[in-house]
DNA sequence: CACAACTATATTGCGCACAACTTAATAGCG
DNA sequence: CGCTATTAAGTTGTGCGCAATATAGTTGTG
């Protein structure tokens, strides 16, 4: 990219870090869609379903939004289709029902073994080490604590 | 994270990759609402105009698409709406009328200047230098490739 | 207890992304 | 030339993300 006759240079589309992530989250989606054929759960989906199974007990939407950071906006909808689906529950909570609580079905719970292979599936698709994952993990968890801080500053 | 106890460690939200790739990204745009506020921009618009500021001449909406990976489905109605914000102009390409045509009108171009000081903006914001901007950015291109190649297999 | 402040979820509206499909124009081939 | 295949852009439908708002339930204070 010959970047040298222009007046604002910095704003060259190959130079900047935000448009290879922004790519990079999109393939990595797409690469998800073929991965979870099978089970109809899109990646957000399956984004709750991880939360879920590594929960002991059910979650409110609230918890679930913090792990994700996801609001009600998102959630709401898409755990009425995972209810349709038949792999969650949403309860009003008993002892405060403002809040609705998340439990898996069975067969949301059945679901997990189903998709026990993908993180190494995916894994081999991106082509990186396992330690250069978790080093590109560690980077990018940084960058979001960094943003956070900027966007409430 | 515990994970010593689970069936199915590989599954924890904490261990992947894909969950802080998806976050960043999702912060990164939260983070240009406000940079880009004052301009009427979308960061998927941002992006567009940038392709379009980099570029000599007109280019197609499939040019652009190929640029940002992006398909008319996305692209057209985002072009409608800078167009109906009098950035840009879409014309047919006479010598092939299946085309269109995408320029920038003079308000589009003045806006360069306007978002000039963006990108220094977001780096700061995101609490890295310069090499590690460029040596993640440069990660993410190779990730991309790969999960193309794997997605096309 | 009354009532204001707060909290949790749901709803609405807009703008992506993208798959699947349609329409129109062009290219290629006999 | 005529016809089929291909290409470019547009359309439709679904599912996010998220801001803004609404609604209902809870808490804290006097």
């Amino acid at each position: 990219m010959d970047v040298s006759g222009r007046t604002y240079p910095q704003l060259s589309l190959d130079l900047q870090l935000c448009f290879p992530l922004y790519a990079a989250t999109r393939a990595v989606t797409k690469r998800y869609v073929t991965l979870l054929k099978g089970t109809g759960l899109t990646y957000p989906q399956y984004l709750v379903m991880l939360v879920l199974w590594e929960s002991e007990e059910p979650l409110s939407v609230t918890s679930l939004g913090q792990r994700l950071r996801l609001d009600s906006g998102t959630l709401t909808p898409l755990l009425k289709r995972l209810e349709t689906a038949g792999l969650v529950r949403r309860d009003r909570d008993p002892g405060d029902e403002r809040r609705v609580l998340v439990s898996l079905t069975e067969a949301g719970q059945a679901l997990e073994e189903q998709v026990s292979g993908v993180p190494q599936e995916l894994g081999a698709s991106m082509g990186i080490t396992r330690d250069e994952a978790l080093a590109l993990r560690d980077q990018l968890t940084e960058l979001v604590d960094h943003l956070d801080t900027a966007e409430s500053s």
